[in-house]
DNA sequence: CCAAAAGTGTTCTTCATACACCCATGC
DNA sequence: GCATGGGTGTATGAAGAACACTTTTGG
């Protein structure tokens, strides 16, 4: 969604076409707030507004390769450090000013992602935890495209082993159980998650450290196991 | 996917756009089972090989609106015959011998639907029930785009109450179970899959009539309730 | 009467919940 | 020792699985 340079004929109406789009909304948790990765805007349209980061797809480009492209150009972020997922796409005529625009969201997860560093064509990019958020007003339908992701990602954490990927390598179960807390905004019951998460085939893997106390017992260390799919699920409903 | 009549001149190497198209994964029952609609491409790529439905998206023509139009040109289905929800989105460049070909896939899902009429460009278009697609090779990538689309419609019928879209608007709690049955290809208990469908608040609305018996005890009416998620879901799992 | 499908009851087991309690560390 | 977080035990209840059984139709 990023402007290219030239948009003052933003409105030519020889030949218009389609163009395509990633959007991507970077996730992670920065001191036990689920955060996402913004970035202002240098140019219009929405000048100065936050935005998710975004650019158009290349002629020969692979989707997930403009979203690698996007994270490491305006988040410089390696393909390495996160774990990258469509969300949806969005197409309606009227969502971008410059013409008819269909942006294919991409989620990108990672574990306690660095501070951005500014890239080109950008004023500002820092990291909002959605509290801070609820204040913004995000450029395009980011807003929306932002909510839908949340949600994907509060809900694929039900029914997947998805919450791992907000993590180091080696992690313990509190600090598992502290994603769950932080996606889905309410405390869970920490002997009964341990039992779940700890028994719960293919989730984790048992190693034989420990990691260095933080005001009682050491925990032990963790490291995601090959399973993807957790059965059965641990739903957030209840009460 | 479909051709537009002029591509002779395929690869014009001047400014080359990503073009945007849609692709529909019809499904319904037929004789209770699983079955999409594909339809026999007229014209090259891939002349004579069954394809998913499908066609470029118009400028200024929303996502939805394109399928929708895509779905009453090739499958002569309104848009109140369907329920249609957006899959994932393929753009691997190669996917396409045409050029950069961004696809939108969608699923429709249907109760009861009609043979289709043969639409303009098309050669032939039926119903394949999934056994029978076993042995056919489809064009372009939609084998893959079915399969994923296949598997998103197994799953949903787990946590949400999307089964009721195969159905009619009134019927019995056998009907429904034949649909869990058949999108997920195995049995299900059937007075235990009644107290289920019956007690999960927000699934079905009791009517006060019933159905003509099918030799046995005549089943009571029901209709889609307001939910939309099922909650504890229904998991295909176990053994 | 019998066959067949609809629907209910019963038993067993699995698993979530709540919460008590013990364990292992730093201070 | 005490505080703190890690981890286990246990009782209760909700819900799934298996399957017996009753109900209501047609023949």
């Amino acid at each position: 969604m990023q402007a290219s340079a030239s948009e003052s004929t933003a409105s030519d109406s020889t030949a218009p076409e389609i163009r395509v789009a990633v959007d991507l909304i970077v996730l992670t948790l920065r001191d036990g707030a689920l955060s996402v990765l913004l970035i202002q805007r240098e140019d219009e349209p929405h000048r100065g507004a936050w935005a998710l980061p975004g650019g158009f797809v290349r002629h020969g480009e692979d989707l997930d390769g403009a979203a690698y492209r996007v994270l490491a150009d305006e988040a410089s972020l390696g393909s390495g450090a996160v774990h990258l997922e469509q969300v949806r796409t969005f197409g309606t005529p009227g969502r971008d000013p410059r013409g008819h625009v269909v942006s294919v969201a991409f989620m990108a997860l990672g574990a306690d992602l660095p501070d951005p560093e500014r890239g080109e064509d950008v004023a500002d990019a820092r990291w909002w935890s959605l509290a801070d958020l609820a204040d913004v007003t995000l450029a395009f339908d980011h807003a929306a495209v932002l909510e839908v992701a949340i949600e994907r990602a509060r809900s694929k954490l039900e029914y997947t082993t998805l919450a791992v990927t907000f993590l180091p390598g080696e992690f313990t179960v509190s600090q598992l159980r502290g994603v769950y807390e932080s996606v889905w905004g309410r405390p869970l019951d920490a002997g009964n998650f341990h039992r779940k998460a700890t028994r719960t085939e293919g989730f984790l893997v048992e190693l034989d450290r420990h990691a260095a106390p933080t005001g009682g017992r050491p925990a032990r260390l963790y490291r995601a196991g090959t399973g993807t799919r957790l059965v059965p699920p641990l739903l957030r409903i209840s009460e």
